[in-house]
DNA sequence: TCTGAGTGTGAATCAATAGTCACTATTATT
DNA sequence: AATAATAGTGACTATTGATTCACACTCAGA
């Protein structure tokens, strides 16, 4: 039979997970403590064990996102690719996460979990610099080998980068999957590559 | 002495106009019948004297919001200049309008309010989709003078244009006003309208 | 096997909030 | 001025949701 009951450690990973799927489907709204236990199998008060309030539960689906965004980064630009390349797969990438997690873009930009929590607007503005800092880092190197135009600021490249990828995931979810994200995202990297290509 | 009772039609417009701006201020989950009352210098309960329910608030709400996102299409687009002038007079608008009506891109964005709700869902989706489409018809008018590339598909150009605001708005106001988004927007121009611009 | 720390439960509490209703006040019309 | 229609009020209800707490169970180590 399987452990019944489970270590702190596991279970803070089960319960930020569970959240974070409930805001994906139903919302920062939905998001209630009954619901995350109930998709964890236990009951509510359960949570307390594990999370010393529902803050603390929502900091810890920041993490989980800080560690998703940023695993992303470090995958897209293994196996030594070029910098375009390297952007093209992020971009992928960032595409395929959100989809599969529309509970990201429906925490990061809703922001309602930090009215009246300055603490955590700044933790997820830091999470979002550091997101865009690794962005543009990738660009300056695309600089430096030549394959990108030297006169662009990193900073506006990399915020360009996001903004074909968020509008497109929007309107995808208004849609219910109606409208086709990676071909948008296809189209528009056609466009966004050949822009900041050096040539 | 002022008028104390006032028709349900300027009512109506009172709390649409109080909830936008507590919508900004508080974000969705902060949105109850009584602030707006209190915005509005009434009492909760006034509200269903001229709304049946929250839903019709909210609903009135998105009125307000299309009425002011296709307002800024049609004034970018007066005196008749041309296509590109016109995208960057409405790219300017639209960050004004964020900028100064936080609760636009909440409200939009966030989803909260349609869940369990596909009818509304529809109606933000339609209304997303009528303001691309006139972004987009822009852009067919400045492949037919020739001024924009032709063979860029205009449904991708205009994702892209919001692309170039909408994540600067969200740096924005998670940094506090601490980015100049009316910076940023303008640097993007450069790079988005030379990429278009027919060669 | 015993035991204690840690994990899960269910009932109860407390606060916030949408919505109802009977009553009052104001205004436009006559 | 009298009246009817409409707008506003305040007390009340019902629901939902976070949090607490006393109690029960499980498991690892002695």
């Amino acid at each position: 039979m399987p452990r019944e009951k489970l270590d702190t450690a596991v279970r803070q990973e089960q319960f930020a997970e569970a959240a974070l799927n409930i805001v994906g489907a139903y919302g920062l709204r939905g998001l209630s403590l009954a619901r995350v236990a109930h998709r964890v199998g236990l009951v509510p008060s359960a949570i307390y064990r594990h999370f010393s309030s529902k803050d603390e539960l929502l900091d810890a689906v920041l993490d989980l996102i800080r560690g998703r965004l940023m695993g992303n980064v470090t995958e897209a630009c293994t196996e030594n690719v070029d910098a375009l390349e390297c952007l093209r797969r992020l971009m992928m990438r960032h595409a395929r996460l959100i989809r599969e997690n529309e509970g990201i873009p429906r925490i990061v930009f809703s922001e309602e979990i930090f009215v009246a929590h300055p603490g955590r607007k700044a933790a997820v503005y830091e999470m979002v610099k550091g997101y865009l800092k690794r962005v543009g880092e990738i660009v300056q190197r695309g600089q430096g080998d030549g394959q990108i135009r030297p006169e662009l600021d990193p900073s506006t490249v990399s915020l360009m980068f996001l903004g074909m990828i968020q509008p497109a995931a929007i309107l995808w979810r208004l849609s219910d999957g109606g409208i086709d994200i990676t071909k948008h995202v296809e189209k528009a990297w056609q466009i966004f590559s050949e822009a900041i290509r050096a040539r």
